[in-house]
DNA sequence: CGATAAATTGACATCACTCAACACCGGTGG
DNA sequence: CCACCGGTGTTGAGTGATGTCAATTTATCG
């Protein structure tokens, strides 16, 4: 109901945008999911979303703002998962899982709509597109965590980097975030170490070849491509193209 | 069609296993799923399933046998994604791609029953259910991956070879594959090495490591777990458990 | 302007990789 | 029956990349 107070505010929330990438959804689906929602949120910069070993059972589409979903170990290190952008949803997949696995903390202020996953599920058995939709966002939610497999685990730390700045302005575009060969980089080097599974020190140093290497320019938080080619060449970078929801056979 | 000469048969598939651990199927749902069935095809040892970088757009459901899904670098490095075990859908995520981004290859000989895509989710437009185990499905995957991830950026060889199988166990436990403290390993050093980002030498060690600390015994290819409590606390393994699919509303 | 977070630098130790060689086993064909 | 072979597991030596730890500078925010 907060979603859209009008039909255009529906339209420009980047969970929509990315709805319509891969489904059709006349005004009576975008009716009934706007039915719903149970409201919008704000959250501070570092509070939690979602904490390790608690339940969840919400689907929330952050409209605004950043957030990680990491996993802290008992030896202090911490692993995140991948980072939270606008368009995505947090409770995938802590909310399938009797207690979530995995907490989420705002990275930044952060806004989203909020619904029961009981309550999209209950749309799904009404509108089967949705129960589809849900499938292809976890799928492309396995997919970051494939790539990210790649990065940690087979990929030089400076591929590592490159990787993950190609992919995260690949995922900012979608959603208007990006421009065409910059963004900004909403994490401090202490998250993109954790994302990276590498040290601060390493990392700070991976991103000063970069710069000596004329790929990126950096100034504050904005990040610029200099040379895209060569830094995909350097990730082994190769994007990813979703393919649309088959629809319904009329026939 | 092939699926269930008898009801029977379909009822010893691991993929209804899994299927039924979080929904509720009844005769005429399972009946409907047998019809996409395009028929069970075997694939011999070493054979590919998914080549990286072609159309893909089948689902299918592993009866017997294993695999591997995983990425060729440029420079000739091999990261597995994950291993394909009875019950797993192969075709997640690669034929939600234009193109898949995985290759899938079978490690030992295998069998498993085929059906198109489309095929499947024209039965999620009429039976939602499906749409949405097919989430779940999904957000399972997309779980396994995430623990990967933890594995190899944070956690130290050893650890990541103890998670691995612990793991691995409790996954082929799901599908009976395993006792209750031992299973057979179906995989090469060669194979867990690109698992789990590490050399084969040093994987090698790591399992020696194992034996010599009287964690698991090994001969052949079986695995038995001697002491399961200290392997959980060496790899900070926690068992994952999958809520239900809510039920549809009757009211 | 002070306080806190973030970025940077350097010295150093070590873990895990590379590159070998070698052992073992089962199958296959001479 | 034996020789050969590919696949697999095991061992060793050497080295370089990357983590640790700590100090220092720089930015950010009340």
């Amino acid at each position: 109901m907060d979603l859209a107070a009008s039909g255009k505010a529906l339209h420009q929330h980047p969970f929509v945008t990315r709805l319509l990438q891969h489904v059709n959804l006349d005004p009576v689906d975008l009716k009934s999911l706007d039915a719903i929602i149970d409201g919008e949120i704000s959250i501070r910069k570092r509070r939690d979303l979602i904490i390790d070993g608690y339940v969840y059972r919400k689907l929330c589409f952050v409209k605004d703002g950043y957030a990680m979903r990491y996993k802290l170990l008992r030896n202090g290190k911490r692993q995140i998962l991948n980072v939270v952008l606008p368009g995505d949803i947090v409770g995938i997949p802590g909310s399938f899982y009797e207690r979530a696995a995995y907490s989420v903390t705002a990275i930044t202020d952060l806004t989203m709509n909020v619904c029961a996953l009981d309550a999209y599920v209950q749309l799904c058995y009404r509108r089967p597109q949705f129960g589809l939709a849900l499938s292809w966002f976890a799928v492309q939610e396995a997919t970051t965590y494939a790539e990210h497999i790649i990065d940690v685990g087979r990929r030089t730390p400076i591929e590592r980097l490159s990787h993950f700045l190609l992919e995260l302005h690949a995922r900012l575009l979608v959603v208007g975030r990006a421009e065409k060969t910059s963004f900004v980089l909403p994490f401090s080097q202490e998250v993109l170490a954790d994302v990276l599974g590498l040290s601060v020190p390493h990392l700070n140093r991976m991103m000063q070849r970069l710069r000596s290497e004329h790929l990126i320019a950096d100034s504050d938080r904005k990040i610029e491509f200099i040379d895209v080619g060569a830094l995909q060449a350097l990730a082994h970078y190769q994007p990813q193209e979703l393919a649309p929801i088959p629809l319904p056979k009329t026939a």
